[in-house]
RNA sequence: GGAGAUGUAUCGAAGUGGUCAUAACGAGCACGAUUGGAAAUCGUGUUGCCUUAACGGGCACAUGGGUUCAAAUCCCAUCAUCUCCGCCA
């Protein structure tokens, strides 16, 4: 969310950066967000001075009052409740064009940055940089579900009767193996100086109100009956939620966290061919890192963050690239963003797994996360939040990158950095 | 889940419908005076948001509603904390 204040000024600018994310329809929002300001700008300052005259009269009443000169106090009485009404109606105009302005204002994206290439959607994204060899088997590689399975590692169908689609059992060194990895990005981002953090799983609809649009939360949400509670989707909602209309000392600054939660998500629409498997499902894990920091930094945290995650998973010998969203693909509060992919040597391509974004101060302004300066002045903070890794996606490229086959028996190794939570172990055998 | 208590500025705390509350009093902090220097003492300042060129004005006493000419104060709902009981990893 931008400030109304740098639309009013800027309103060329911003319907600029409209164009260059190929939202065209979207140019209107800007002139009805300052009309909408303007108009709300008028009743405020109409309702205040009626405000003033009230307190001035009331305080008058009161003072006759004490004073015991009753009939002098009913005849202002009369005069305050006479403009009672318009005072009322003026009221109800302040809260709806306020609302209807935020409104407006959520729908205007945030100013991108320069360095972004335009672009209208996902196939303009530019590959920005690949890291290790893409891995390549003298060996038919099975689809992963497959994979797990020769392991006897996953069991879909005992899922499907229990929870229906879209969950999966997994068992032994595969659920060992989804956990190990977890804990072991738990430490990496530890080792990174990154604060760990267990969020709430659950949290109320009014932060849930907070992160996302109404859309996105009936296509992802699952909301517990009977209490104002919903399961997190990803546990940025409820890191972030920890920082909603807070302010910080600046001295605090960067604040570093990284946090673990299941993560539960609907995910209505269609499943492609490629989100067979464990792909996409309704509950997954994932650890996750956040930064809230002074905005003249956030660049430099937005390439140590996609970095880390690049980091990570070449720990894990896993090939990977970054590829940059172009204007049309960035979401509208992101003023950056990179992708991770991971090299799939059955897909014979890269897939997302790791998504790094810079958000500027626009869901700070937002959500009102501010930092105050030693001098008792205050701004919005810059926030930003990358995936760690989240498991499912994780084991899909760890046991395609890292599977070998004998050509009898499959085997699974464990590469140095993952061997102390797998138990020393330096491979994992079919049985 | 049941019973009770509490929620006011950085902290403690007073304030039970108005005229003496933006908020006493105490502490902390900042600046200044005093001092050879410090302590003590004295003085000044010390919440946020909106609006204004400025003066000023408005809003906020956990949060959201309501009653009233007027609400920290009365009423309703919600949340949090504490104590006791119950239940439970």
């Amino acid at each position: 969310m931008l400030d109304i204040k740098f639309v009013k000024e800027n309103p060329e600018l911003v319907k600029e950066n409209i164009k260059r994310k190929f939202k065209d329809h979207k140019l209107p929002l800007v002139d009805e967000a300052i009309a909408l300001y303007d108009a709300k700008k008028d009743a405020n300052d109409k309702a205040g001075i009626l405000r003033a005259n009230r307190n001035k009269l009331s305080k008058e009443i009161g003072m006759l009052m004490g004073q015991g000169k009753k009939e002098e106090a009913e005849a202002i009485k009369a005069q305050v409740t006479a403009q009672a009404d318009e005072l009322k109606a003026l009221e109800v105009q302040e809260t709806e064009l306020e609302a209807k302005l935020k409104d407006v204002m959520m729908k205007i994206p945030n100013i991108v940055d320069p360095s972004v290439p335009v672009g209208k959607d996902d196939s303009e994204n530019v590959e920005v940089k690949q890291y290790g060899e893409k891995t390549e088997k003298n060996f038919e590689i099975p689809y992963h579900t497959d994979i797990m399975a020769k392991f006897d590692g996953i069991d879909k169908e005992a899922a499907g009767r229990v929870a229906g689609e879209g969950f999966y059992y997994l068992m032994g060194d595969i659920a060992r193996l989804h956990s190990a990895v977890t804990a072991y990005a738990r430490d990496f981002m530890i080792d990174k100086g990154f604060t760990y953090c267990i969020p709430p799983f659950m949290i109320r609809s009014n932060v849930v109100t907070g992160v996302m649009s109404f859309e996105e939360m009936d296509a992802m949400m699952y909301k517990i009956e009977g209490e104002d509670l919903y399961l997190v989707g990803t546990s940025e909602h409820s890191m972030i939620g920890k920082f909603i209309d807070t302010i910080t000392p600046e001295s605090k600054l960067p604040m570093t966290l990284t946090s673990y939660s299941p993560c539960f998500r609907k995910e209505k629409g269609a499943h492609g061919i490629e989100e067979r498997g464990i792909y996409r499902i309704h509950q997954f894990e994932k650890q996750e890192m956040i930064v809230v920091c002074d905005p003249a930094e956030s660049m430099e945290w937005f390439d140590k963050m996609w970095s880390y995650s690049v980091e990570l998973f070449r720990s894990l010998d896993i090939p990977v690239r970054t590829l940059e969203c172009c204007t049309g693909d960035l979401a509208d509060l992101k003023v950056k963003s990179y992708d991770v992919e991971a090299w799939s040597p059955k897909q014979g391509k890269y897939f997302e797994v790791c998504s790094c974004s810079n958000l500027g101060d626009a869901q700070a302004r937002r959500l009102g996360i501010r930092v105050k300066k030693e001098d008792g002045t205050k701004y919005f903070a810059h926030t930003l939040n990358n995936t760690v890794i989240a498991p499912p996606r994780m084991l899909i490229a760890f046991l395609e990158n890292n599977l070998e086959f004998d050509g009898e028996k499959y085997s699974v190794k464990i590469p140095e950095a993952l061997r102390p939570y797998m138990g020393g172990k330096s491979v994992i055998e079919e049985n």
